[in-house]
DNA sequence: TGCTAGATTGCGGGACATGCAAAAATCCCG
DNA sequence: CGGGATTTTTGCATGTCCCGCAATCTAGCA
């Protein structure tokens, strides 16, 4: 009686829901978000207004929710680990790994940065959301270090930084167009950086102006 | 013909500026953000609730305005380091000193925090501060070190790290109610993990659970 | 098939953000 | 000191949005 029967309830759910985030997506891409209204998104996902109301609590969130990262899974993979690993390390080695094999899901979500520079009404909405799985992250380092949350820097601290490697990572990915097997570099690099205790680079001589090489191949 | 002659215009303008931010943030505390009108809010700072519009995009950026960390001098006085010290040692010079020079206004901005989680509407808003914050901190950062916040991981990680100690800091400090003097070291705790890259700390004994001292000498 | 719980919808009200133009306040220079 | 120029404040009007409520429709199950 919790979460059993996956029945076609549940299902017409989340497609719907899906539907409307798409739509909304759609439509921002090609008009932008604020161009966009309530009422045309609902035609555009076949459902009345109202109930796009009943989704999301504003046109943003359903737009959001089209370009999530889906890093959920690894929050669950990170607590199975073995717990005498540095979080940082499992942490390097399960999101590097992600990127290996989801690079198009991270295109998705980096296409979400494009169209948020275009609406900046998105912009807090987006970095709620990364702050939510701060926050989820730091709980299970907590678990998994027996520190405390409300009391003790460490698990805050370590969380946030997986997750500013993370989006740093992708913000560089994405702006500089790079190809889909330098996203893992990158982020294993931001989390080396870290774990080096942020030496200062004097620049590395690539990184600097001069691009790596020419993206396309 | 800058930011000369402070006449009695931006003086003015200022001062309806910040009654309206302290109006809002009055109103907020007693009756939740949700329950306060624009209009409200505009009564009470003694203007027209089209005003408030000029002013401010919305209610929360009002409350917003008026918990403001008050940061951007140290932005300024960061810049005018000599740059060969390493970005992570004069921010935590700055900021811990910053926090034992003014924790009353700390603590005001920690109030903004008991708010939030009372009006969740406020949280993307807050959150999209300070990672505005980040983003000014990220090109001093790159500035100083000669590296590029488009294509460099180390401006942007490096200034995450230091917002990051800033913010938990705080909020442990807020949530275990300690005195103004443990903020400070708070703050330079949390620094030295990052730079010694992020140990995993088998509880110190103290931060656990019990407090330093009674808060009063 | 028929009953129940849950989902969708329509309607209506309250609130907000914004453009525009008029009115008030401030500034500057003669 | 005074009057024209500039800026700020204000009122009004409009379009949109969010949400509560009640009705309708649909899936689930006996």
């Amino acid at each position: 009686m919790d979460v059993k029967h996956v029945g076609l309830r549940e299902i017409k759910k989340r497609m719907t829901r899906d539907a409307i985030a798409a739509a909304a997506l759609k439509l921002a891409e090609q008009k932008g978000l604020n161009e966009v209204t309530v009422e045309e998104i609902a035609r555009e996902a076949f459902v009345s207004p109202r109930t796009i109301s009943n989704y999301f609590a504003s046109k943003e969130e359903a737009v959001l929710a089209a370009g999530d990262l889906g890093i959920e899974k690894v929050l669950d993979e990170f607590s199975s680990r073995p717990s005498d690993e540095p979080p940082l390390r499992a942490l390097r080695e399960l999101l590097s790994d992600y990127a290996r094999e989801h690079p198009d899901h991270l295109r998705g979500a980096s296409k979400m940065t494009r169209l948020e520079q275009l609406n900046p009404t998105l912009r807090p909405h987006r970095i709620a959301r990364e702050v939510e799985m701060v926050e989820m992250l730091s709980a299970r380092v907590a678990a998994r270090t027996g520190t405390s949350v409300t009391s003790d820097l460490y698990p805050s601290v370590v969380a946030s930084a997986a997750m500013t490697a993370m989006i740093t990572s992708l913000a560089i990915w994405s702006r500089e167009e790079l190809s889909d097997e330098s996203l893992p570099r990158l982020i294993e690099d931001a989390f080396n950086m870290m774990t080096a205790g942020y030496p200062m680079t004097r620049q590395e001589p690539r990184t600097t102006d001069a691009p790596v090489e020419t993206s396309s191949p």
